[in-house]
DNA sequence: CCATAAATGTCGATT
DNA sequence: AATCGACGTTTATGG
């Protein structure tokens, strides 16, 4: 990894077209050749920057310019920085990341949830996960105690859009005569008001899960064997 | 702007927990507060951080650790950085960044489109762009070679988002007697499939934008005078 | 490689 | 503070 701290001005051309005047940035070149401008600010979005696989060509600059870089990618993408004073440059062997654990995705809810659809009413039982349809899969097709074919959303933060994508699947899967009638629920860890309140509206049932509840449970199941 | 490189581990806990195996890496802190974790790989997105506004508070490690950092916001997510060797530490006056200058390819297309309404078929009008609602101003609304009133959604890349959008804009606009009815047009210079699905499921027509030819045109017209 | 959906999305405008 | 829409979204995953 390679870090300099120069003033610069940058031109990108690709998917559009952007310009940074000159002043004094961080450019971080990483070892996957990956370029990322960063100004002071921004949390950790980079001004501009260009992801891998790319071409990083070192020249030395004409007249003001103390060096040309260009970066450019196959589809044509270019980032080309012009430093004009360099104030620090050193690089660094990190080697390769073990990469993160994460714990708390909507993938993991929905293994949870699967195999504890109890959560949503005593007697419901699952059908399958992933479940096909023409406008993508449904996470969760059950069936609840009266035998009643149920299609579960799952997300993380329930918002308006995640009532609409079940909408949809709800709408398709009530043409199925097999299936029909279908009952939505919308299971999520928060669900924002509005979310609610359309969902309600559509006669979709609202659930809140709680993670570590669920995860808790599942702690317990393991804990018997 | 304080550039650390250091062998660490990385523990997130907010929305997500999240865990980083002992490592090195270069730790960010920018003047706004933020704080990101860097890998050796991927230009864009760091493998932990915290936006602003944040506090970071430094201690001194016990036993194996050299520091440990914890950077935490109002909301209770909290990042902890456990240090076990710090490989370099320096720090930079950046200053305020002028900014980036964007030159977008999107509103032209609108532009362009109105400018040339037979893209969308023989003999098709303009009414006017931009025309307001109460959710939401249609892109253009015009009529076609018969009359009949239509409603034109532009977007870069359309997705299934974008023909939601235009559904609640039809359902709105055919409850108008003096324009209804009112039929939909989806134009994208890219269309997904399951957009196309969707969209023509509802009776929405789908039309493909060449933003080059709409431009070539547009050059055309611009020979002339 | 293309297509799709999730994301600690982020970011900005607007209510 | 919440919502909505755009983003050079990026990133991961499944076909």
């Amino acid at each position: 990894m390679r870090l300099v701290i120069a003033r610069c001005s940058v031109d990108y051309a690709g998917r559009l077209t952007a310009h940074l005047p000159s002043a004094p940035r961080l450019i971080l070149v990483k070892a996957d050749g990956s370029v990322s401008i960063h100004a002071d600010d921004r949390a950790y979005k980079p001004l501009n920057w260009m992801s891998p696989p790319c071409t990083l060509k070192e020249a030395d600059g004409d007249g003001g310019a103390k060096a040309v870089w260009t970066v450019e990618n196959k589809g044509g993408e270019k980032l080309i920085i012009t430093m004009e004073e360099i104030l620090h440059d050193s690089s660094h062997e990190l080697g390769v990341d073990p990469g993160l654990i994460k714990d708390g995705v909507e993938a993991h809810l929905q293994e949870l949830l699967a195999d504890r659809m109890e959560t949503l009413g005593e007697g419901s039982t699952l059908i399958r996960r992933e479940y096909p349809t023409a406008i993508g899969p449904v996470d969760i097709l059950g069936r609840d105690a009266e035998g009643t074919t149920i299609a579960v959303e799952i997300k993380r933060r329930g918002e308006i859009d995640g009532v609409e994508q079940l909408t949809r699947y709800l709408e398709l899967l009530n043409r199925d005569p097999h299936l029909a009638p279908v009952r939505g629920v919308f299971a999520a860890q928060e669900i924002k008001p509005q979310a609610r309140t359309l969902a309600t509206d559509r006669g979709i049932r609202c659930v809140t899960l709680d993670y570590d509840a669920l995860r808790g449970i599942e702690d317990d199941k393991l804990r018997l064997f």
